[in-house]
RNA sequence: GGGCCGUUAGCUCAGUUGGUUAGAGCAGAGGACUCAUAAUCCUUUGGUCGUAGGUUCAAGUCCUACACGGCCUACCA
């Protein structure tokens, strides 16, 4: 017989449908950290939803148009779609590694995605009228023969001359200017001077008082998490420092061939800004899903028209805070306007990013905490990871941290010493003396236990994951206190108490499977290795009402989670930490991240600006330089500029020698054959960087010319002595 | 330049509508125990709540300025 059924348990409330998208990822680079904690938050909430026994449809897709693809693509030599193709395949590797349970992975290039997209427009256009054309003046490159996004014009600074300068402010001066102020502008993509031309481009009407009527209404209702509905007042109700109104601008929302996207209809030669379609891509990947009847498969009778216009559909969107501003006011809009069957999002929930030990990381320049990494070199349980996500999420827009030593105390103690050591502690008894079966249990603790989880429910509801981990941890803990007190140990060895050493362990044994439930949306791959231990299904929320029958066998135990042995961090992050272009190989003109405009290039070794601040001390000895012998140098096969290096800088791992592997790009000046046995310094710490031919270990130093006007290249060379593996400074 | 968010013990974080001696987990110290992968249990050290002012009978909690960190935006979003 079951246990105390709670009696508080009310009828079944009526079930959710869910459709629930994360943001989707630009199709020009892999998933890195920032990604996967926000997959991990939405599949932890959509796993808690799927428990409750709400239907979910939990899609995502790439995001696959813009220019920063298609010209990546031409730097490649391959087509977008190639590129972006690449990118797809190996999406499944993290999404499985990390247990993120999407129903269906899409493309914004796809027909779903042409088909929705043009509707839009032609309903935003025809019906709602919030459309218009206007010329626009933008520079132009005469050798690409392309319009140019500001992020891909430099110059000089009109008011303190430096060089190199972006199109909005002076990095150097500080100044704000438009690109059109700099002196001798030149296209990033060719090196040409731009030239201005007009073109027309399509507008949506966002000024609209219908528009920004409804939004307010929309965005401000309480909706929206607190500091997000800031976000939109500021851009709703804003007021400028002169009490000028700012109200809300049209948006841009064409671009002239050639472009990667989706052309806009009755437009020849005009596409779709990739922010246009990208959203729809929600919706594209959705109509994918059903439409290949993978829906339908899942339990889903309806089309998906039918989904999208039903009155209780909830459309839920977790996004970046970086995207707020297409999530709250372009993106219900675009919405609303176009009508039904579209349905404005019910919600968008927003978190902050991840930072590695407090620093931020950057798109381009590797995060120091690759995914793939943590999985194959590193060997790491993704449901640490998750766990430790989980542990420091809230509700609120805050970035999050990822810190090792911090990562290494909560796991282990919390998952291990906390949760398993329950189930670890106790099982031996039932499997050894009572051949695994257990007896019918009942404890104020158990109820208490059990009526925990309406709480606990309503903190993953809320988003609450680190509140509603820290309930769960605590119930641990009295767990933990409850067998110390009843001492099972002891009871063990008396003859006389066999039947209470049997009712404390079946108790414990249920309170752990108690805890199994309500950590399962976090932790699910363990959970079901739980429910194979206890010999029950898949645990849902509501099992949380009842308990193991009397009778009932669990299988022996194995042990369920191993401990995070601190050298595994060591190889997620020290290993070969360097990124590095060699000298002046990097090939810097593939724009990085259609968002990002201009993250990481301020640290590359070619800044030429010669007006640098001083520097710390410490910012100098945070440089890695090391004395390297070559020990081979060759030519690289198809590369214009480079050399790759073999350098010995004394590095041993596993008793064997391990020599870095250096792109540099000194092919103009040297003949590799002649560099083989020459010493030279290189730096020793910085990231490492994938590069065409390879990956690129570090990079060593040589001299040259910056401003040109004197050719050659030297590398450097310490003198007669120095051993390879030396410190420099 | 404008704006938003954050700054609480070594670390990670809680701190309700301002109200008695500011809390938890982890780490540290001492002790107990041995069922469990040195796990667990008990006790305990540790904070001028970023800085400086202000409002108040009373402020971590409200106001102002500043510092630091992060983000958005600057008439293309």
């Amino acid at each position: 017989m079951s246990g105390p059924i709670s009696s508080s348990a009310p009828a079944a409330p009526p079930k959710r449908r869910l459709f629930v998208t994360t943001a989707l990822p630009y199709a020009n680079g892999s998933f890195h950290i920032g990604h996967i904690m926000e997959y991990i938050q939405a599949d932890i909430w959509v796993r808690f939803q799927r428990m409750q026994g709400h239907q979910v449809h939990f899609v995502c897709a790439d995001d696959a148009h813009g220019a920063p693809i298609m010209l990546k693509a031409e730097s490649e030599g391959i087509t977008p779609k190639q590129l972006v193709n690449r990118i797809a395949a190996e999406r499944p590797k993290y999404l499985e590694g990390f247990h993120i349970d999407f129903d269906h992975w899409h493309s914004t290039d796809s027909p779903e995605n042409t088909e929705l997209s043009q509707d839009i427009y032609r309903r935003l256009r025809d019906d709602a009228k919030l459309t218009y054309s206007k010329s626009v003046e933008q520079f132009y490159d005469p050798v690409k023969n392309m319009f140019l996004a500001d992020r891909y014009i430099k110059g000089e600074c009109p008011k303190c001359g430096a060089k190199d300068q972006f199109g909005d402010a002076c990095e150097v001066c500080g100044a704000v200017y438009a690109p059109t102020d700099l002196i001798n502008p030149y296209s990033t993509l060719s090196g040409a001077k731009p030239v201005m031309k007009s073109s027309d481009h399509f507008f949506f009407k966002l000024s609209d008082p219908k528009c920004v009527a409804f939004l307010r209404d929309w965005a401000l209702d309480g909706k929206l998490q607190p500091q997000v509905a800031n976000k939109a007042r500021e851009w709703l109700e804003g007021e400028g420092p002169d009490g000028k109104k700012s109200a809300l601008g049209d948006w841009d929302i064409s671009r002239d061939a050639p472009y990667f996207g989706i052309e806009i209809p009755d437009a020849p030669g005009k596409y779709f800004y990739v922010w246009l379609d990208a959203p729809v891509g929600y919706l594209a990947s959705l109509k994918s899903y059903f439409d290949s009847g993978k829906a339908r498969a899942k339990g889903e009778t309806r089309s998906f028209a039918e989904f999208m216009a039903a009155e209780d559909t909830e459309q839920i969107h977790f996004i970046g805070k970086d995207i707020i501003y297409f999530h709250t006011l372009f993106w219900p809009a675009m919405l609303k306007f176009a009508g039904t069957p579209y349905k404005v999002p019910n919600r968008v929930y927003v978190h902050g990013f991840i930072t590695v030990s407090g620093e931020k990381m950057s798109k381009s320049r590797g995060t120091g905490l690759d995914p793939l990494r943590y999985l194959d070199a590193a060997k790491m349980n993704p449901e640490w990871l998750r766990y430790y996500i989980a542990a420091k999420l809230n509700a609120n827009v805050e970035d999050v941290d990822f810190n090792p030593d911090d990562f290494v105390a909560r796991v282990n103690s919390d998952l291990v010493g906390k949760y398993i050591n329950i189930a670890s502690r106790c099982a031996g008894f039932v499997t050894k003396k009572f051949a695994g079966k257990l007896l019918a249990a009942e404890s104020a603790l158990l109820r208490e236990t059990q009526s925990a989880a309406s709480a606990i429910g309503a903190l993953y509801e809320a988003r609450e994951f680190g509140k509603a981990l820290r309930e769960i941890m605590q119930l641990a803990d009295g767990i933990n206190q409850f067998v110390d007190q009843a001492k099972p140990w002891d009871m063990a060895k008396d003859p006389a108490q066999q039947e209470a050493l049997h009712r404390i362990c079946s108790e414990a044994i249920n309170l752990f499977r108690l805890l199994t439930i309500y950590l399962k949306p976090t932790i699910p791959h363990l959970a079901g290795e739980v429910a194979s231990f206890l010999n029950v299904p898949s645990l849902s929320w509501a099992d949380a009402g009842t308990l193991l029958p009397a009778g009932h066998t669990i299988q022996s135990y194995k042990h369920l989670m191993q401990r995070v042995d601190p050298k595994q961090l060591d190889t997620l992050f020290d290993m070969p930490t360097t990124p590095a272009s060699a000298a002046t190989a990097a090939p810097t003109n593939v724009p990085k991240d259609e968002a990002a405009k201009k993250t990481a290039q301020s640290a590359s070794p070619a800044d030429t600006s010669g007006q640098n601040a001083h520097i710390s001390i410490d910012d100098f000895t945070k440089i890695d330089l090391r004395i390297a012998r070559i020990i081979d140098a060759k030519h690289v096969e198809g590369a214009d500029k480079l050399v790759q290096l073999t350098l010995d800088i004394g590095e041993v791992v596993d008793g064997q020698p391990k020599p870095r592997n250096v792109f540099a790009g000194i092919k103009s000046a040297y003949d590799p054959a002649k560099l083989i046995g020459k010493m030279t310094v290189m730096v020793a710490n910085l990231a490492p960087r994938k590069m065409k031919f390879g990956l690129s270990e570090g990079m060593v130093l040589a001299a040259s010319d910056t401003t040109g006007t004197s050719p050659g290249l030297y590398l450097l060379e310490p003198d007669e002595g120095a051993q390879p593996g030396m410190r420099v400074k």
